[in-house]
DNA sequence: GTACGGCTGATTGCATCCAATCTCAAGCTT
DNA sequence: AAGCTTGAGATTGGATGCAATCAGCCGTAC
């Protein structure tokens, strides 16, 4: 009864991260799409996918509900939270401000072989075309390694956060952009790198800024993806 | 056995927030002083105290853990968490384009009738003197009522998420103010109100920025009172 | 005198079990 | 026919119990 997955958690014994593990392994679903918003979550569901009991679940349950990424009705269960365009809006002007936070923290520190593959990612997020996937892939990989020199904790934490949380949308909201919207993103990547290379620090800051800004005005634009949210 | 507690909780019933409650004493008591950083939380304990199991308490726990607020150890158990100088400054850049941007948010929903008695609320806080708890209290109270008026949710989730962060810490660096550094703090809030009242948005989130920046880097010249966090 | 290994108590991680609550549809009343 | 009530099944909330792990202590060997 307990496990229905086969054998790879053999050991059956306490790591001290079951719930983790299930946490992370929700976090991804919601991520990658396999759990839209608005999607149910069952406690045993997880608890038989995981080979765990409803306790950890539980747990991860909570953990993901403060992240923001569930919705939780007491005695009722658990759902894939879904956001309006305001709240949406509302991730992306927290990111304009914290961004270029975490970027002036990490810019300092980044080595010119860092920068190096910086630019290199920049290139083939300009290749992409209209491949939607391998754009957000490229992208998330490029911004995340911009930040990774950076010895913050919470900021950093925060900051990924917040990607997740608008993750779900994102994907539907980037293959609605136009040829030129794609080509001023890639352009703004080429733009950062200039100034990382330069240690122009405030520059870097003043054009993250203003390439999330941007995304945030071409998202209020397209308000239609939000609609499909309410399942 | 199961209820340490007299009688409060005679219900016994599941309104689904036994987590809630357990986390709110919990916060609560780090935020007073009560549970210092670096203190012990154990299960059982809470479990008696709240008249409880150790099952709501372990989602309180990982709960207060995504919050910061405590740190755990996989099989050994979990502490308040204690901050570092480098730590501390970082929530307080975090707070120092945030809060702003929350403020934005509230300022033009804000009724007259609120901004006076923002008014008050600043003149209280002129006469608290060198009463730090005083202080303290009508400190937060002004901050969150300047911000109740905005309509956002993780916004202001995070803002007082980085105050309680900030809090145990808070107690012993505002007591070491000299009366000159509490005058200019006095008159930093007068100076927001005054801004409120002319409709003039950005001038008070400026004044409100460089209140939190130059409390920062007031914090940066008190490194001592991180000393005794070890504790 | 000091370092190492095994033992005991305390504490955590997780599974199982039971009760309370919700959902939803069928049947009854008006 | 529409609305309300009632019951069964599904699902969650919480309590209890047990095994795994950790911290500290004592005894022993060198």
């Amino acid at each position: 009864m307990t496990a229905a997955s086969p054998a790879i958690d053999g050991p059956r014994s306490r790591d001290g991260d079951a719930h983790a593990r299930i946490a992370d392994g929700i976090r991804r679903g919601i991520i990658d799409g396999t759990r839209p918003p608005g999607s149910r979550i069952l406690q045993e569901d997880l608890a038989a996918r995981y080979g765990a009991s409803r306790v950890p679940v539980r747990e991860a349950i909570r953990q993901l509900e403060y992240e923001g990424l569930l919705t939780v009705v007491p005695n009722a269960g658990a759902w894939v939270s879904t956001m309006t365009l305001a709240e949406c809006e509302e991730i992306y002007r927290m990111r304009e401000r914290l961004e270029p936070l975490l970027l002036s923290y990490s810019a300092p520190r980044l080595s010119d072989d860092e920068i190096g593959a910086l630019a290199e990612l920049a290139d083939r997020i300009s290749d992409t075309g209209d491949d939607t996937d391998a754009f957000l892939e490229l992208d998330a990989a490029f911004h995340h390694a911009s930040y990774s020199a950076a010895d913050t904790s919470h900021l950093t934490d925060l900051v990924v956060r917040l990607w997740n949380l608008t993750a779900p949308y994102r994907r539907s909201y980037v293959s609605s952009w136009t040829p030129d919207a794609r080509r001023i993103a890639h352009e703004e990547h080429h733009l950062i790198v200039a100034a990382l290379r330069d240690r122009d620090t405030e520059e870097a800051e003043r054009v993250l800024g203003g390439h999330i800004r941007r995304t945030r005005r071409q998202l209020a634009r397209t308000p239609e993806i939000f609609a499909l949210s309410a399942g």
